[in-house]
DNA sequence: TTTCGATGTTGACACTGTTACCATCGCGCT
DNA sequence: AGCGCGATGGTAACAGTGTCAACATCGAAA
């Protein structure tokens, strides 16, 4: 929780704090393009400029938004796999993440269509896919065929999300159940 | 190809096949947020306000400059799908997929990141989709199933091309097959 | 030939990211 | 205590953007 001061003194408190929490919820009901640092900076009560003494650039600040958003798609995840019934939690992972994606449309697309910075990738640096190896390491024989298996369970939900997101495929919750289903994957 | 008359009259010929033609060539070079109405106009020598002529507004041009962008790949898959080995053809319609996205980043993206109207998906009203649809009908017994085959095989090879394309994953060539390969898909 | 619609231009407006420079605060030093 | 300096915030300005209204120019139809 931020601490914000409600009386109006020269200096805001902890303006960076406030400005990510502004730009996540604008996120929730404006798309990554029509965001801009003069609108966050007067939704927090500040002028344009004051963005610059806690983000170089636009960018930069772009970029914290997405690691939030990483942080919390992670936890999303972590907590699905918990709550899941035993036997289960590779599935019930896998609907979080596209649950997630379908929540927040416009910070998911944030978080993968940004040029990132090298080594700043989101697979192998993530508690989420820590789990995803997890369960690889119990289908999968040697390294090989680990990696391959968490790149292509990867890539299955990473599609879904994408092709709902834009309205190329239906939204739907049963339709996610099905596609995520691995035996039924290429199967008939 | 696209007549262009080389006097400078004070009607240029045909100023809307010239925005896309330079729409497309821009977007060979820079992403899709760096791309502006007035940098076509100036690249094709034309006033700023001009391009209102030919396309109600931004969003209209660059609808125009995706749906090129959906028949250029749809035909290269389908040239892939018809040079390819007998029995080769379905994967590498899905390598042609991915390769697309990687040669032409920017392309893709607007492709599939565009807040498209409804009606204007790709799924179903397309070449390629219907290349698919014929795969399926190989694998699967009923129609839920060819649907079920459609759509995973989408997401796959539509997840790992964005994977790729956002630095997420390596954009490798045998990574490409490793994915595509449906035998191996999720079986150790 | 005249007229009219299609096409292109000029000027302006609000908005954006960004920079250079100035203002104000709080904390540590003497 | 007072001083000063660094961290933080504000003002003014610049180039660039999408878009609109009003005007100009051309080719074809009447």
């Amino acid at each position: 929780m931020v601490t914000v001061s409600t009386s109006k003194s020269y200096h805001h408190g902890d303006l960076r704090a406030a400005l990510l929490a502004a730009g996540l919820k604008a996120l929730e009901e404006q798309d990554i393009g029509e965001l801009s640092l003069r609108q966050l900076a007067r939704e927090v009560g500040v002028s344009p400029t004051a963005v610059y003494r806690h983000f170089p650039d636009k960018d930069a600040l772009l970029s914290a938004l997405a690691n939030a958003g990483i942080e919390q798609m992670a936890a999303w995840q972590q907590q699905a796999a918990q709550t899941a019934e035993s036997g289960d939690a590779f599935a019930a992972t896998g609907r979080a993440y596209v649950r997630w994606a379908l929540a927040n449309p416009a910070l998911f697309k944030l978080v993968f269509g940004q040029c990132r910075e090298v080594g700043q990738t989101v697979f192998g640096n993530n508690d989420a896919a820590r789990l995803l190896r997890g369960y690889a390491e119990g289908f999968a024989r040697d390294e090989a065929a680990v990696q391959r298996f968490m790149i292509q369970a990867w890539a299955v939900v990473h599609g879904l999300a994408m092709l709902m997101l834009e309205g190329q495929l239906p939204a739907d919750d049963a339709l996610i159940d099905q596609v995520i289903d691995v035996r039924t994957l290429f199967k008939g």
